[in-house]
DNA sequence: CTATTTAACTGATAAAAGTCATCTTTTTCG
DNA sequence: CGAAAAAGATGACTTTTATCAGTTAAATAG
């Protein structure tokens, strides 16, 4: 398959306001942008593999992307889906370690690639901008943390709840009092999402659908009911 | 509970050598030395309270401190127990959030502050220092994704005995062949840094004493087998 | 040193969630 | 278009794990 390469200049990118690269001087974004290489990608093509090691940094233009993980017996864990601006595979490319995880396209995607030495660059000669790096990936720590007390100690219901409360945040678009989540999820990658079995999310769904917390739209999910599906999230026994 | 001071130079600090302070330059490392507190806690005392703002960085010199998260009905959740030389509590600091996490004491603890201002203006005028810090957390943060693939994965049984290898390679003591978890835990603190009930982790506990994998010695356990651990980890179905 | 509290343990039971089998619907592709 | 594959859905069943109740052992405080 032939990598489609489309270029748009940072300094345009209609992304630039939602990246760490905002507020960059004009000399070390032209820096950036002199080096990217942007690459178009077809739904299923992978981005990196996890075991390998990272050569730079992937900035999402455009498109959805699933980074996760796979257990020993082939298990998908789904530990981030990407939204534009977003930087990708920055943290193995700063711990310097190989990737622990792989990124695969959900929906057709626009990614620039920008190359280790040039990232490392603006990183070392701009305290600012390190600074900043700092401070996403520490908040990004504490959304794990919460993560990860969560997975530890709510049911499933609970769990799925809270997923579809955050990819609302996250990929909602509001219309008529509820929010349709742009985002076409199979089961199975939801499953992934929740960390639970396919068979269990379909039967939640049909629950929350026929509780009329959700609908369907196509391949897509309609939160009608966003406080009444935080109940539920939250184990608020009232 | 009046607090107890202590002083030690940095320079002299036995655990330097595993701090990521080592390494940095003596002016640098003497301003972090100038500017801090040392205080000695007592096992059940708090360090720092989930909800409050940082004013701070900690930096373990002896004793041992649990991280953790309350959920709603009050059951705790685990994320960290700390050795001599780590941080603690700079990922809220550095993402300049609230603490997302309590830390209290699990053995009487000799821990330095170092006030916010004095350490980022070493790690400010230091960019190696900054980018070993970034180095440091993006380690951290790999840790915690194959946490999360493992809660959500992975029975209770193949948890606990992951995590005992996991304390066993911080905390062992080797000995005749075998390790001693050198960490007076409960069958609580265990259970929250599982993720599972209480009463679980105690028959798991003495299923694995009774297959030889482990044995108890007053308040610690001693791992036997950690091959044979690492197969009950790894759900290799050998 | 003994009373009281706390931690460790055991058993019974129930609920949650996973697995397996099967069927239907939708999507993909030659 | 139409066959094949993939995704979605449903039911039956099993396993895992949580919860509750109660007992024993150990630690702590008066």
């Amino acid at each position: 398959m032939a990598k489609v390469e489309f270029n748009i200049a940072c300094t345009l990118c209609e992304h630039l306001k939602d990246s760490l690269f905002n507020g960059l001087n004009p000399e070390d974004l032209s820096r950036i942008n002199n080096h990217k290489t942007c690459i178009q990608y077809k739904k299923g093509q992978n981005i990196f593999y996890e075991g390998t090691r990272p050569t730079g940094l992937y900035c999402m233009n455009g498109g959805k992307v699933k980074v996760y993980k796979n257990n020993v017996q082939g298990k998908e864990f789904i530990i981030y889906i990407t939204k534009p601006g977003d930087f990708l595979g920055y943290r193995a490319l700063l711990s310097e370690e190989h990737y622990q995880a792989t990124a695969t396209v959900l929906e057709d995607a626009k990614i620039c690639f920008i190359p280790k030495e040039s990232f490392f660059e603006v990183l070392q000669k701009n305290p600012l901008f390190m600074r900043r790096v700092v401070q996403a990936v520490c908040h990004e720590m504490g959304i794990m943390e919460e993560k990860l007390a969560e997975l530890a100690h709510k049911s499933v219901r609970e769990r799925l709840a809270a997923n579809l409360l955050m990819l609302k945040e996250t990929y909602g678009m509001e219309g008529e009092g509820s929010f349709l989540i742009d985002l076409a999820l199979s089961r199975e990658d939801l499953a992934s999402i929740v960390g639970t079995a396919t068979e269990t999310v379909i039967r939640l769904l049909s629950e929350f659908k026929s509780e009329g917390l959700i609908s369907f739209e196509g391949k897509k999910i309609r939160v009608l009911e966003p406080k009444k599906l935080a109940k539920q999230a939250d184990l608020i026994i009232a």
